[in-house]
DNA sequence: AGTATGACTCATT
DNA sequence: AAATGAGCCATAC
């Protein structure tokens, strides 16, 4: 890793570190036109971090600022779940079209191709 | 303070 | 291959 750019910290049970927080700023990494999924950035930031609050996380993106690229993190499916927590739902999808996404079913096409995943990305 | 609830994932049946 | 159960852990109530 280059220097400057420290990896993201992960869960100190010492102290009271916001775990949103991380989940966020590794989601402000995702390039334009990958995506990721929830597992892939709980398991960066420590297997004792759980999927379920990487999404927890997602939900309250929405509030805080820089905004935070939340339809570039879908289920490890590449099905996009969450997409009825945007506003409205269909912005979800139609932001990763406009990223050169195809999605069809509310599944990404040759999801596989277009995962990013910070363990390896980051690393 | 205890229970319920997730934008999830994995192992087992 | 599809359904089920369990682990996960921070909020909400």
């Amino acid at each position: 890793m280059a220097a400057g750019q420290k990896k993201f910290p992960v869960n100190d049970p010492s102290k009271n570190y916001s775990f949103f927080q991380d989940v966020w700023d590794v989601v402000r990494q995702i390039p334009k036109g990958r995506v990721t999924t929830y597992g892939a950035i709980a398991r960066y930031l420590g297997t004792g971090s759980s999927a379920r609050m990487v999404g927890w996380a997602m939900n309250n993106s929405f509030i805080i600022k820089p905004a935070v690229p939340a339809q570039r993190v879908v289920n490890r499916n590449g099905m996009l779940t969450g997409k009825m927590h945007f506003n409205p739902p269909e912005r979800m999808q139609q932001l990763l079209e406009k990223e050169g996404m195809i999605i069809q079913n509310d599944t990404i096409q040759n999801f596989i191709d277009h995962f990013w995943d910070p363990a390896t990305e980051l690393s």
